[in-house]
DNA sequence: ACCTGAACACCGTTCAAGT
DNA sequence: ACCTGAACACCGTTCAAGT
């Protein structure tokens, strides 16, 4: 006799499952057969809706994805085309906040291979406020590859480590001093004492960055750039 | 008796010999039992010369970097401060002809966390060398954050797949038709007309990322900017 | 000091079988 | 059609022991 009735798994409520344990767990928590324990289900029976772990991993970025890319506001906010820099900035923006939900997702972006269709919904839809915007497909192809991971919402991390900045190898060697590294320590004086927190304001970079970016590329297409050679 | 003499480990030839793993078969293929193997040792015997598998990861990391980060010839090539954007320019590009010896570095870079001593040498000599070209403490700190992964020599992955651009999930849901990110393929048709082998020239992306923003940094430390409020 | 052997607690994935 | 059970070939890491 069946004892509970469950509700059959589909691919997008293994994917959803998957992506709650992301959420409360981190993503190393994230195997098949810890996912598996959590939907009540054997480890075997997740076979039949991904085809392996990298399908798995596809599938939460593409749901993640999904939440920017199927845009329900970005066709208003983007009447005017030669609004092409607040639109990106503005779909930038959301992808940022959709991203700071799933924490996970920054590392998990970053490993994908495959171009599933949120994703690419996501790039077609920058791809088009740029051209729109008057930039030539050649210039919109070097702003898309500047723009780099700052698409998804995010920037490299640069001081990653929480807190303090010199940390070291485990084992051997001398720990890193301080007064080796001047100019870091001259640059990270400097903000904390604009930031008492400590820390980088992580959205003032990323918006400075993007800013700066778009600002240049702006500069470029009035100027009529074109590809040397 | 001891069959054949083989030299004793040391913590440099067992990240030594990682590297040569990563270089050979991927960096997937670096376990701790692989390492050893190839060492012709049990896997036990690592963990007197590394902490654990990160320790060796954050090693391997901080042994390549070491081969620009020790910097042998870019007191010379920086004699005058004024010419800091050159100065950066080659820095980078050594980076970059570095990394592409080593290709899985990439991503090993991307998942470190811990500030190793050849790391922050090679973040410093850059800090240092935007400091001295005038930019203030504070736009040398967004510099740094703008610059982000391009201080290691790469740029993120976008169209990353060899080969054909769009792919899709491996189950389930339409394909990705190229007609349906109209704006994708205009941008990648004119690049393969410009480029007939067909995708990214990943080497003109990188310095034309690099030249867009160093201009928009120097025209910023030109105009004297300052951070707001 | 440096290396070994056996064991523990995990992985992803296959295959043949159940209902 | 959907799920199960057992098994395979791996992981990183601990501990107590060897030389």
């Amino acid at each position: 006799m069946t004892c509970r009735a469950r509700p059959p798994l589909t691919r997008d409520s293994v994917i959803a499952g998957a992506i709650a344990l992301a959420d409360a767990e981190g993503i190393d928590a994230v195997s098949m057969r810890a996912l598996a324990a959590r939907l009540g289900v054997v480890p075997m029976a997740l076979y039949k809706h991904v085809g392996d772990k990298e399908d798995l991993l596809d599938g939460m970025v593409d749901q993640v994805i999904d939440a920017f890319s199927a845009d329900p506001e970005a066709s208003e906010t983007a009447p005017r085309p030669e609004d092409w820099r607040a639109a990106v900035r503005t779909r930038l923006l959301a992808a940022r906040a959709t991203l700071a939900l799933h924490p996970w997702a920054r590392r998990a972006i970053e490993t994908r291979v495959r171009r599933t269709p949120a994703v690419l919904r996501h790039m077609d839809a920058l791809t088009g406020l740029l051209l729109a915007g008057g930039l030539s497909a050649d210039l919109t192809h070097h702003a898309m590859h500047t723009l780099g991971n700052r698409i998804w919402g995010f920037s490299p991390e640069l001081f990653n480590d929480p807190g303090a900045l010199p940390t070291s190898t485990r084992s051997s060697a001398p720990e890193p001093e301080p007064a080796d590294y001047p100019a870091i320590m001259r640059v990270v004086t400097d903000a904390q004492q604009r930031r008492p927190g400590g820390s980088c304001d992580e959205d003032y970079e990323f918006v400075f960055a993007l800013d700066l970016t778009l600002d240049a590329l702006a500069r470029l297409a009035a100027d009529g750039w074109s590809s040397p050679a």
